[in-house]
RNA sequence: GGUCCCGUGGUGAAGUCUGGAGUUCACGCCGGCCUGUCAAGCCGGAGGUCGCGGGUUCAAGUCCCGUCGGGACCGCCA
């Protein structure tokens, strides 16, 4: 039907008869006996030389043969990959007469509601923008599938339908028709079957998995997302980590033609010391600075007592907060947990201009500026709390301040390792997991775990891209001995265990091997590699926040004998 | 469950604070002119339940209440 794409004439094909098929991107018209119109395809477009008398229009679909040749001198558009050749005395086919589109089918369409946009994506894809992250995913998904399996993963499939289990993220259900009043689940990722081809002997599985929770939609999260979802056995946590690290950098090499450095490590310890959180954006500094020891024979009584004390210096930033910027930067470090926030002013003669700078002295003070480095005109803000308040809400101001949109380069990956076993504690007091409950605490940790378990840490890992989680993985626990005693440390006991989790551990009692394995999105890796900030740019019919798909008009009612079907009677809407 | 922003011809905006005739700008659409443009240009034209419902007022796009839709975020996402 046709000889070439449209984006991909060049003058090295002046003199062929080409034919190209595409839609009219645009057509300018010169009088009785002279034309330009557009024709677009997914690889560009061209100009095309036609006889006024034509009748095509925006976004006709048409065939269009003609001899390609270099334009006149004077004509050529630099902008345009094909800029420097024109189809002349085409003829038109026209393949499809179309109605005028909602809205422009090019750059324009970007400020369109995105409301508009989803209802009609099929025309929205059609732009270049679109076709572009579409083509950048494909990529990725592609490169991702070869460095899985130059490893020798093995890809393997697991089920859409589950069962719903207790723990994690709210599942999707679906009714069972064979059985009324039971349900499958859909699955919040395939981490049970993965486990379990260990215990099959698979060695090391990998799979471009869907995964499914029903929690409320973000910029970075849809209830569908694609995971590369990974699991090897008879390993170390660095074995998975150079594996994943394999795939990632493959990915994004096969994006950006270039070739990332390796992936830095961190623990989590040192990234929420120095950057406030465990998803540390290393594209700009504002680090926290330590000031505990400095204030420790303190009498400044917001400082005194306090766990910890630390600061962070904006460079420059005096001048351009005055006391209503300093009061709201103060109300937004309340609302983020702290119970207050010092700001200290440096003059231009060095002075601290600061509400509290007469209760320090002048040795702390002087340590003030001597470990934040900070200068004249600099702004120095410091938070005193317990620990983890103070680092993570200076590292919510350190963003606040420095953080650039995510997809501005470079790309900084981190690999932040040995989080807490244990975060916080359940409404009974008992520790709850960082992680998830089977994973394997760190070697040098685990006789803790009787004594002392908030302090073990374990073998989990996180990948970070720009201070964007792209995903988790640990080593799991394969002894039946040390989970015991991780369910110990967790308040359940030997019956609620089989209980909660019996259909997943009782397995292992047939030989599981040493295993681990790591889970990263998919969407989020291609979103900042395509230098989108928000994932629905990378997925082709993405839903709206509230979850609802406007070409689709999904979700629906439907039918009653359908519910009766299925055991289900509608309750009265809550009003 | 909560906070904030947005909703005005097909599209994007201005008008809303401070109520006074559906007013304005750009694009698109329809018709005409036009032989080298490329967001072509020039002339003319059509196109509206100001998201929806209620209230206040002599009068509501504008003020108030509710509701629906879109977005950002908090909670949530072991």
């Amino acid at each position: 039907m046709r000889t070439h794409l449209c984006g991909e004439l060049r003058t090295e094909h002046a003199g062929a008869i080409v034919t190209v098929c595409g839609w009219v991107a645009r057509r300018r018209e010169h009088g009785e006996h002279l034309a330009f119109v557009d024709v677009r395809d997914h690889a560009g477009v061209v100009q095309c030389v036609v006889d006024n008398s034509i009748d095509v229009r925006s976004e006709y679909v048409v065939r269009i043969s003609g001899t390609v040749r270099a334009r006149p001198d004077g004509t050529v558009n630099p902008n345009l990959s094909t800029g420097e050749v024109e189809i002349g005395d085409a003829t038109v086919d026209v393949l499809h007469a179309a109605t005028p589109p909602p809205f422009p089918i090019d750059e324009r369409a970007d400020d369109v509601d995105e409301g508009v946009r989803l209802q009609y994506r099929y025309l929205d894809l059609r732009r270049s923008r679109m076709q572009r992250n579409l083509r950048v995913r494909a990529t990725v998904n592609s490169a991702v599938r070869r460095a899985m399996e130059e490893q020798g993963f093995v890809e393997v499939e697991t089920p859409m339908l589950v069962p719903s289990t207790p723990e994690g993220a709210r599942e999707f259900l679906v009714p069972s028709r064979k059985e009324p009043g039971s349900f499958y689940a859909l699955p919040q990722s395939p981490q049970l079957f993965k486990q379990l081809l260990m215990v099959a002997g698979v060695d090391r599985y990998y799979q471009i998995a869907r995964c499914l929770r029903d929690e409320d939609l973000r910029a970075d999260r849809q209830y569908e997302f694609m995971q590369l979802d990974a699991e090897m056995s008879f390993v170390a946590q660095d074995d998975v980590l150079d594996a994943i690290s394999r795939a990632v950098l493959a990915a994004a090499e096969a994006v950006t033609g270039e070739r990332p450095p390796e992936i830095e490590r961190m623990t989590w310890r040192e990234s929420m010391e120095r950057f406030g959180t465990d998803k540390p954006d290393l594209r700009f500094g504002l680090e926290l600075v330590e000031l505990t020891d400095a204030f420790a024979a303190t009498e400044f009584k917001a400082f005194a007592g306090a766990g910890t004390i630390k600061g962070i210096c904006v460079p420059g930033a005096a001048a351009a907060h005055g006391r209503n910027q300093l009061d709201k930067l103060t109300d937004r470090a309340k609302q983020l947990g702290a119970k207050g926030l010092v700001w200290l002013r440096v003059a231009d003669d060095g002075a601290l201009d600061s509400p509290v700078a007469k209760f320090l002295s002048a040795a702390e003070s002087a340590a003030v500026v001597e470990r934040t480095g900070a200068a004249a005109g600099d702004l120095v803000l410091i938070v005193a709390d317990e620990w983890a308040t103070t680092c993570d809400v200076l590292g919510q101001l350190r963003n606040d301040f420095g953080r650039p949109p995510v997809f501005h380069g470079p790309y900084r990956y981190v690999w932040i390792v040995d989080f807490p076993m244990f975060v916080g504690t359940d409404d009974q007091g008992r520790p709850k997991p960082g992680h998830h409950p089977f994973t394997m605490p760190h070697p040098d940790d685990a006789h803790l775990l009787g004594r002392d378990p908030m302090a073990v840490r374990s073998q989990a890992y996180d990948l970070v891209l720009n201070g964007w989680e792209l995903g988790s993985g640990s080593i799991r626990i394969h002894d039946t001995t040390l989970q015991r005693q991780v369910f110990a440390a967790l308040g359940i006991d030997e019956a609620a265990a089989d209980r909660k989790f019996g259909f997943f551990l009782n397995p292992f009692e047939y030989g599981a091997p040493p295993h681990g394995g790591f889970a990263f999105g998919l969407d989020r890796l291609v979103a900042l590699l395509a230098g989108e900030e928000n994932i629905r740019e990378v997925i082709a019919f993405p839903k709206t926040q509230s979850g609802a798909d406007p070409m689709t008009h999904s979700p629906q009612p439907v039918e009653p004998a359908l519910l009766d079907q299925l055991g289900i009677r509608m309750l009265p809407r809550r009003t």
